[in-house]
DNA sequence: GGTTTTATCGCAAACGTTTAAGTTTGGTTG
DNA sequence: CAACCAAACTTAAACGTTTGCGATAAAACC
């Protein structure tokens, strides 16, 4: 054993053809009981392993599912990786897992490689714009059919697997109020992806259904990216315009903002309150309490590979497109509360 | 543009071979420009992309490398990941990620499954036990090299990527011992991988070192679970031992162990201080200070890539077994103390 | 006993590429 | 002008499988 045992050298070693071999192998009861008991036995003992290329080259099945995410680092990524590879392995299938970083170049290149890997279908959870959306597009037109999750790209007619953004924002700003903060700050993109842009309304709503009139000085604009978030509320603190708690868009959004606030001295949550989504563990670092959505991630994942799968087996769904909405939990992290006896 | 385009479908239109249309692509200088000038447009504009599976066949060559890892979820092996997939691109790879769960059998598919896509290499953070010593054994005599990362596997002769285990566990114990600290417990498996058993040694030297005796009651065994370090240490409390400090040999066990010492009602780090190895992100959801030691997971990632690729081009070099180690750092976490103007 | 069935296997094409070797055409050389 | 050469392709085999169809022989049927 020391090169790739192939069908044919199983073949000639038994003195039949690679047919028989391939037949016996899938138990085919084109051969004979015995005959299939000698070629397992042989395969096994010879360590032979199925070239998946040769196999779908000629049965146009790859049995992979490829997967894009915008990063590992997040946890709520990373649980939503979870729920779609332990997901998918229960169908038969395999996870072939690619990062974006965000990027949409290198979203580009995932899509070319899935598509060139001839993958059976790609569950994405895109990078915001439309950079990308003419290869989604004929992608898509190539046969291989799309699910995006958490993100929703609905312009393209995709199934999508996604939370109750806009809803989950409105009670976020109520537990806001109840907590007697009242000028609020709106820290992320307010535009771009679907997500973005419900969030964004549901911030909005939240101040108008709990009286708080709406003001565009607290709506600050910034990157998805922790430096860029820290600049930020740092310009902004040096405004002195006043404020008592922060809803941030995403975890590492949440971090630097977080970080920023402390480091201009302030007490979280009495002073400042932070609000995110995603429930991410990077935000503990901060060491303070936080309040935030809770969305399901590992849910969110394997709800999307279960529509993938209904997609594969039955493309006839393809023609009106299915949208999942799951519903988040809003969570209060009593992080940094010392504990005595 | 309604199925997957091939060569053959180029060549047909062009009214050539799809040998020709294979060789412009590639820019053979076989072909004259002008004929790769036409075929290289309509390629683009009939949406052409490769069949990788088509190619490898005959290529010998996936330009696909391996990864597994234990999980996404903890932070260090995250950045691991990221170390290798962004260095792995640079050499014009993919990485093809397969978690095993620290699961033997979750393993023993995930190199089943990458060996028969035939990926160039596979880097491996291997779960603990010789299980699958088999598989791994058989997978690099059939022509696929190996580098482990994180966790080395000597026995099997393979390149590895580590960290200074046991010079760093030193280390944590000096500087406990500096903090006034003198019953510092050992949480975690003693054996088994490598680095259990160097953090294991470090810890005996640790101690020895400074002055402290070893005692095996202080020794407590446990999984690398959440749960099972916290009842193990919920356990141990019960049993009226003082001990001032916890040694933990991962970010799991260090949470699980943190909550179960917090429940109880003591002090952390003033009462029992932990420590970790990892600086993994989950550590800080309990909102105490802890000492925790880093380990460059990006370049650890990144160094295993190199190491591979040097494999790949010149197998002369698996005759001896190179062995990276990388130093770590020693971080305190401040993280809980309250900021005020 | 002739015919039909059944079991067991071989044959050969196909999947989409790559590549060494061959072919044709036209031009250059001595 | 014969001999050679370079340019620009084509041919065909190969990579490791799968699969429908055909072949053979033994068994079963009436």
């Amino acid at each position: 054993m020391s090169q790739k045992v192939t069908l044919k050298q199983l073949a000639q070693i038994l003195n039949v053809t690679p047919a028989t071999i391939s037949k016996a192998l899938r138990d085919s009861n084109d051969i004979s009981i015995e005959t299939r008991k000698k070629v397992k036995a042989l395969a096994a003992k010879m360590g032979y392993r199925p070239n998946i290329m040769a196999r779908s080259l000629v049965s146009k099945r790859t049995f992979m599912l490829g997967v894009i995410v915008p990063n590992l680092q997040i946890s709520f990524f990373s649980e939503c990786v979870r729920g779609i590879y332990e997901r998918v392995r229960r169908y038969g299938y395999e996870a072939i897992i690619m990062v974006n970083d965000e990027n949409a170049e290198n979203e580009r290149k995932n899509l070319e490689f899935l598509s060139s890997l001839a993958v059976d279908g790609i569950l994405i959870d895109a990078v915001p714009g439309n950079a990308n959306h003419g290869i989604l597009k004929d992608t898509q037109k190539m046969g291989i059919p799309f699910v995006s999750y958490d993100r929703s790209l609905d312009t393209l007619g995709f199934n999508s697997v996604t939370i109750d953004d806009e809803h989950a924002a409105v009670i976020v700003i109520e537990k806001l109020v109840a907590d007697e903060k009242k000028r609020i700050l709106y820290l992320g993109p307010t535009s771009g992806i679907s997500v973005l842009k419900n969030r964004y309304a549901g911030y909005q709503k939240g101040l108008d259904e709990n009286g708080l009139a709406f003001d565009p000085d607290l709506v600050i604009p910034c990157e998805i990216d922790q430096i860029n978030a820290y600049n930020s509320i740092k310009e902004f603190i040096k405004k002195n315009i006043p404020f008592d708690a922060v809803m941030c868009v995403g975890g590492m959004i949440a971090y630097g903002a977080g970080k920023a606030i402390l480091d201009a001295g302030y007490d979280i949550p009495n002073d400042i309150a932070i609000t995110e989504f995603g429930d991410n563990d990077i935000v503990a670092r901060l060491g303070v309490p936080f309040l935030t959505v809770y969305q399901y991630p590992y849910k969110i994942g394997s709800m999307a590979v279960d529509m993938m799968v209904g997609l594969i087996d039955n493309p006839a769904k393809h023609k009106k497109p299915v949208h999942k909405i799951i519903k988040s939990k809003l969570i209060y992290h009593d992080i940094g509360i010392k504990r005595k006896l």
